[in-house]
DNA sequence: TATAAATATGTTATGATATAACATGTCAAG
DNA sequence: CTTGACATGTTATATCATAACATATTTATA
């Protein structure tokens, strides 16, 4: 397993957001699929946290740069970037989160610090592994899985 | 591993009923908690079917046994069961389902059938095992874990 | 380049899920 | 038989999400 930096590392976190962003025009380019700006604003609202955000945070952010203000706007454009891999959703909290790994990263696992509300995603396979395993034992097909887990992340479990 | 019967195999589903009542008396007694009727009621109206229920179809049911039929009533009663692990939220369903192992599944994995809606619980520690690995590799530590998958059983995979 | 089809955005209205706060009732220990 | 803890009921409201339709923009192509 390759050591990545990870959301509660201590890091430059204009690399996460720049980076994801051309990752994302990338991406969307090879599909011909449209990176409007509602899309753009929004997946950058996303990126500028390690943390998931509410549908109505991102509404607001969303408003005060210009754009519309009822929900849709922002569950549209949500729900575009989940669709696409560049964001998830994030259940436990019904929230969202920029995509930090979205060429690879199709079944995330992640991580919740209860703390500092900060979130991590972090290796699927051997998870995901065990998961199919425990599904093909009695025929089930997987399609989609969410798997999360809440806790605390090294520097709140430290302060506790 | 043992092979369990699964919510997705034939089988009399009196069992799962009478015993998982019978489990939670005895769960609660030794922690000396209370199986009030609203409580009862509601694990035997989830316990009466293999899928997840909404709390307002609690709710409903609930009501038509003669229980209150404001909000709070449904949602009281299924905070206590699962919060002594007698029923599990399912949060991609944002649903409720009675926990099937009341005595060993404290950290569940479900599988959701999004053809016919039933739900089975398997077994959670290798998934689990998974899990905690990948946690510790960066020093976070799990308190409590939503492992979910959706997907098709046996039965609509073999309709489909 | 005109135009049609597809896609995207905006708005109104409403539905679905969940909880805060407080009043009343029940139980079980001293 | 009273007191304190717990449980239930009710009102009101908060939070999360989508249906349906009008308008505007983009893209493909005649």
């Amino acid at each position: 397993m390759t050591s990545q930096p990870n959301a509660f590392d201590r890091h430059d976190h204009k690399h996460c957001s720049a980076g994801g962003l051309a990752r994302a025009e990338a991406i969307l380019a090879e599909r011909k699929l449209r990176l409007t700006p509602v899309r753009r604003e929004t997946l950058q609202i996303l990126l500028a946290e390690h943390r998931a955000l509410g549908a109505y945070d991102v509404l607001e952010r969303l408003a005060s740069a210009g754009f519309g203000n009822q929900p849709p706007v922002a569950y549209r454009a949500l729900e575009f970037l989940v669709e696409h891999g560049l964001a998830h959703k994030v259940r436990r909290l019904n929230a969202f989160a920029a995509c930090m790994h979205p060429e690879t990263d199709h079944a995330p696992v992640f991580l919740i610090c209860r703390g500092c509300n900060a979130l991590a995603e972090t290796p699927a396979e051997p998870v995901r592994a065990a998961l199919d395993a425990a599904a093909s034992a009695i025929g089930f097909s997987i399609e989609r899985t969410s798997i999360e887990a809440l806790g605390l992340c090294p520097t709140c479990g430290a302060a506790a």
